[in-house]
DNA sequence: CAAAACCGCGAACGCTGTTTGCAGTTTACA
DNA sequence: TGTAAACTGCAAACAGCGTTCGCGGTTTTG
């Protein structure tokens, strides 16, 4: 969901993808991947990534925290799993309306929508998730709306990347608007702050922001490029 | 550095910069907050954010864990001190050449030297750090350049969290480009990643993609903004 | 029916950030 | 000048974290 895909020879950690549900043999688990996933979202929503542990998310189950190695091998599989999830919230992708930007744009505010449904959504795919069964679908459907664009895969790639950022970047600024507090500080270094904060305070940016900027950020990446 | 400035009734931990580098009775401290932000630094640039941890650092320092505690009243403020110290490496900042958008752009440039030579201040800002000197000093900078745009503070303020957060995402594809990969991946559901696949690898976006990028969301921020 | 494979469990390991009591050192004030 | 307060660094400990391991019990395979 970020960067350009390249197969680098970096450390692949075997992803949860690979590994199959439930093995053929044993006894049969008494929690489904979809339920750790499920709780462990939940416990994201309320109490945020941190409050993800493993003895959390065992606990919300009723089970024992080394149990849950039966169907993760990491934390960071339960996070992939989170994330992906979280992805699928997105579907059904726009079809059938509009230009691709317009198309695009109904996307983007999908997504920021869901970035606000659960706001450790960005941090846990900045961490470099692995992309599960949602997220493939996701890359797919955004190259479905971008199949009229004269540019190169990678191009496109990076547009992708950009428009999620920047969505992720909406999402933060909403959240923790008013998060910088400038209280209880000596302004006199700083002659154009304290001007700033002498002035009164302006209304904050009209509601098209988010539209405009992607417009021109998608315009910009994607229309004037060569290759 | 990110979000606008409101004076909301958070859960204010008290900043690194309210307390006193030093206290008037005891002995002198063998370290400095400059030698412990320094190596703390220098660790985060070998190991990442995830290297930096209170006794690595005492180690570095050759002390005792608990000792930063002296200095420190959490980790957050040590990453606090991280964060200020390198955005003291973004001066001196640019005076007294071309528009304010070729200023801008030439300040936005120096920001993504910064977080490639640190990959993880990008993350350690995110986290909402506390504005130290150097931090205000740049925001006071930003709004010099800004002077003559006839906008709001807090349009102001929005542009520079977003120009600040779409740098980190060029450090960040940059420094991980090729992190994503679709390899050992069944691609028959997804027919568009299939095709995209298919195709040649295309070269990759043009060196002026960033500033192409800057420009468009600066004026697309600032220029046709009311108030 | 035996062997192999898998499940869930509880206890442990090493790591983390942080707290605490201690002894020693420097300063301020009467 | 002497004493008390304030500060320093240290070692040890605490709770929490992700993770591993060996156990007994259950299900399937051959």
């Amino acid at each position: 969901m970020s960067g350009a895909p390249t197969s680098s020879a970096e450390p692949d950690r075997p992803s949860v993808w690979a590994r199959p549900e439930r093995g053929a043999r044993g006894p049969a688990p008494t929690h489904s991947r979809d339920q750790i996933a499920a709780a462990a979202v939940e416990l994201a929503d309320a109490d945020g990534l941190a409050g993800v542990s493993m003895r959390a998310v065992a606990g919300a189950l009723e089970m024992a925290a080394g149990s849950l190695y039966r169907h993760l091998s990491s934390r960071d599989d339960l996070l992939d799993l989170m994330v992906d999830r979280c992805v699928g919230e997105l579907r059904p992708y726009p079809k059938d309306g509009g230009s691709w930007q317009d198309q695009f744009l109904l996307l983007a505010r999908r997504q920021l929508a869901l970035y606000r449904r659960h706001p450790w959504l960005p941090d846990a795919i900045a961490r470099r998730a692995v992309p599960g069964p949602n997220t493939l679908a996701y890359f797919d459907a955004c190259l479905r709306l971008l199949q009229p664009v004269r540019a190169g895969v990678a191009a496109k790639f990076e547009a992708i990347a950009m428009v999620t950022g920047v969505v992720s970047l909406f999402a933060r600024s909403a959240a923790a608007a008013g998060t910088v507090t400038f209280d209880h500080v000596d302004l006199a270094a700083y002659p154009h702050l304290a001007a700033a904060f002498a002035e009164p305070p302006s209304a904050r940016p009209d509601g098209d922001l988010f539209e405009r900027t992607l417009r021109s950020l998608l315009t910009g990446l994607l229309t004037t490029d060569p290759a």
